[in-house]
DNA sequence: CCGCATCCTGCATGATACTG
DNA sequence: CAGTATCATGCAGGATGCGG
């Protein structure tokens, strides 16, 4: 989803969304189709690329990279480099990231509630 | 945002996701640009078409009438016809709807807690 | 193993015109 | 006032091939 506000707005857009601005900036750094589900295959621990990847199943090699430089971009996941051969990276949550696992909790016990299959 | 895992999926996709069944289906239902917006702004009392389109400035009619649409559809507004003229058409919250405003004020925190400008 | 570069496609959204 | 219909478009995400 693209950015809310940044373009084309205008005088009530801006007046009204500074007071919903929390909401906007939660909404921008958790767009994109695979953060929430990163974000909490992290939450117990680190985890590796390709752990990663498997976990999703059906995310491609670009996708997956493009959204953890997104999310390591916004200050919500670290990324550590093991220098040896093959490569290891590792992703882990940092405290701001943490700080959305609440909101992820809520969204599972929500689903389990309401929802209804997806097809 | 298009839904997760209707096609494509592999094993390992179909496996997973039942455990983060909810994360997604709440996912499913809150996608699009506004709609995390518009159940904020019906959260303290229902409201009128143009009330609504005021308040998100930006939006167009069209998306303004399928965002609707699909909360409707979805489960998580009402939507309230009133035979006037001119007509009258008068949104709100159901309760599956205000299951979700827990979400939408820890990410309002979030924001005011972790945000920097959008530019 | 963990990427990056490139190309391609579908879909969400916007723009615009029209209507009961 | 509250829509519907149609068309245009930008961007997220997938596919594929190559690289350290």
């Amino acid at each position: 989803m693209s950015r809310i506000c940044q373009d084309g707005y205008d005088d009530d857009c801006i007046k009204e969304n500074r007071e919903v601005y929390g909401i906007t900036y939660a909404q921008n750094v958790l767009s994109g189709r695979w953060k929430y589900l990163i974000l909490w295959f992290l939450k117990p621990k680190e985890r590796r690329y390709n752990e990663i990847k498997n976990f999703l199943g059906g995310i491609s090699q670009g996708s997956l990279t493009k959204q953890l430089r997104e999310l390591e971009t916004d200050g919500l996941i670290n990324r550590k480099i093991y220098p040896e051969v093959p490569p290891r990276v590792e992703y882990s949550l940092t405290s701001k990231g943490e700080a959305l696992i609440p909101i992820i909790d809520l969204m599972e016990e929500f689903g389990k509630k309401f929802g209804e299959n997806l097809d």
